[in-house]
RNA sequence: GUGGGUGUAGCUCAGCUGGUAGAGCAACGGAUUGUGGCUCCGUUGGUCGUGGGUUCAAGUCCCAUCAUCCACCCCA
């Protein structure tokens, strides 16, 4: 037998409505935002993302499908939707002429990595990403427009962590600061938080270990270190999200793993395990210099859709599906249900029947397991006749209606 | 890449210190060829993940491998 690859699943049936229906709402909201849809390809020149994402970073060093194509180019399928979306920005040119633009993505996305709860090899993203603009009024606008977002999908209550990493201007002297302490207290710190205390001090503040996160506890906090740009931006950040009734708590120890995030960073959370994280985003204003464009400022988030419908399958949403229709059907005049069915299509309903000849007992009897609320039984008698038998399942009524009003009688 | 758990029917699982594979549910057929659910009867379905080894004999023991799950690293 064939089975798929390690870490590569379908999703079908109940799952593909919610992912359906996940993805329709955020397109809704991001339209309503004034982010609009780009399209872009699912693998690209290696180097993109090796400059993008960062050359050290672990997406880049172990994660990524990278192969050699015909003519022996590097290409790997994207591990992340930012990096193709400033590639489209900077290729047309916009970082020079039109730089204010706000984009939305959704698609597959490839990292090579060892499967868990919520974490797959192929998963689904989609994201937004705004050029141009450095204000906090894009980033609170944007976060709230994702609560909102989950709100409308059913998540009650998501956790919004934010923080402010701070820029190139003064993050600097929080690293020292930062490494001055955990130098201090070295001993008490895992082997991999020891090296990072050289390679990048700000990964400590995130480790999951006990020992890590007491030593932590104590550690300079960044807020204390933030040049006046930086300071201001996040206080006034902090100020538009509370008039805006947005729940969030800020989160000292929130850093995220791409390295080109500056100032804004956040993070939603909801749902059991340990990969609880619904999305991530912030603000990388060297992102698209890094890429060769000009100095434009950027905000973006993705969200991991996989996440979000492995939560909302825990509900009851999609469980049945109350419009449609089964044909128990017996006719000598076989065109005659194809006919039947046809006008109730035109209707707007959705209409099936089995294309075998069956007992009406058998078929009623695979209608009920198959969970329909409502079949149309056509034989001989109701051949002749414009209107449509209609039985109810659940009481066992049975009407005769016009076809034209059979969606009143369907819910 | 690291550590641990699990692979037996479509699903959930049983199968003792090795002796030739079972249950429940599901599916399908019938009791009921114009009426489902409840009940009863019957039927189908397994190279025990795969490959190798030990043995007279392996679902059971050993090795390898693949898949899956959980956690770490990292991230959505």
């Amino acid at each position: 037998m064939i089975q798929s690859l390690r870490g590569m699943r379908d999703i079908a049936g109940r799952e593909a409505r919610i992912f359906q229906w996940i993805e329709e709402r955020a397109r809704y909201f991001f339209e309503l935002y004034g982010y609009r849809e780009i399209k872009l390809p699912v693998m690209e020149r290696t180097e993109l993302f090796s400059r993008g994402i960062g050359d050290e970073s672990d997406i880049v060093q172990k994660e990524m499908y990278t192969f050699e194509d015909r003519k022996g180019r590097s290409v790997t399928l994207r591990p992340e939707g930012t990096a193709g979306v400033v590639r489209h920005y900077i290729e047309n040119g916009f970082d020079k002429r039109d730089p204010l633009k706000k984009f939305y993505y959704s698609g597959a996305m490839f990292r090579y990595e060892r499967p868990q709860k919520g974490r797959y090899r192929q998963f689904y993203q989609f994201g937004v990403e705004a050029f141009g603009m450095e204000s906090p009024l894009i980033d609170a606008d944007t976060i709230a427009m994702l609560v909102d977002y989950f709100r409308d999908i059913g998540i009650e209550s998501p956790l919004v962590k934010v923080n402010n990493i701070g820029c190139p201007g003064c993050r600097p002297d929080y690293n020292r600061a930062l490494q001055g302490y955990l130098r201090n207290h070295e001993e008490r710190l895992c082997p991999d938080c020891r090296k990072r205390i050289e390679t990048n001090p700000l990964r400590v503040l995130d480790c999951k270990r006990e020992s890590c996160r007491k030593v932590v506890a104590d550690s300079p906090d960044i807020a204390d270190f933030l040049c006046d740009s930086c300071r201001s931006y996040d206080e006034e950040f902090q100020k538009l999200l509370s008039a805006r009734k947005i729940p969030f708590e800020r989160d000292r120890f929130l850093v995220r793993g791409l390295d080109y995030y500056v100032k804004t960073v956040f993070e939603i959370h909801g749902g059991e395990g340990a990969q609880n994280a619904l999305m991530g985003g912030g603000r990388y204003d060297g992102l698209v210099e890094a890429l060769g464009g000009q100095p434009v400022p950027g905000f973006g988030f993705a969200i991991g859709v996989d996440r979000l419908a492995s939560l909302l399958m825990e509900t009851s949403l999609f469980e049945d599906d109350p419009g449609k229709l089964f044909m128990v059907w017996n006719l000598e005049e076989q065109a005659l249900l194809l006919e039947k069915c046809d006008i109730l299509r035109k209707c707007g309903v959705s209409v099936d029947f089995l294309p075998d000849k069956r007992s009406f007992s058998n078929q009623l009897k695979y209608a009920h397991r198959q969970g329909y609320r409502h079949v149309v039984i056509l034989g001989e008698e109701e051949a002749l006749s414009e209107q449509i038998h209609l039985k109810n399942m659940e009481t066992g009524d049975e009407t005769y209606v016009s076809p034209y009003d059979i969606i009143e009688h369907l819910i």
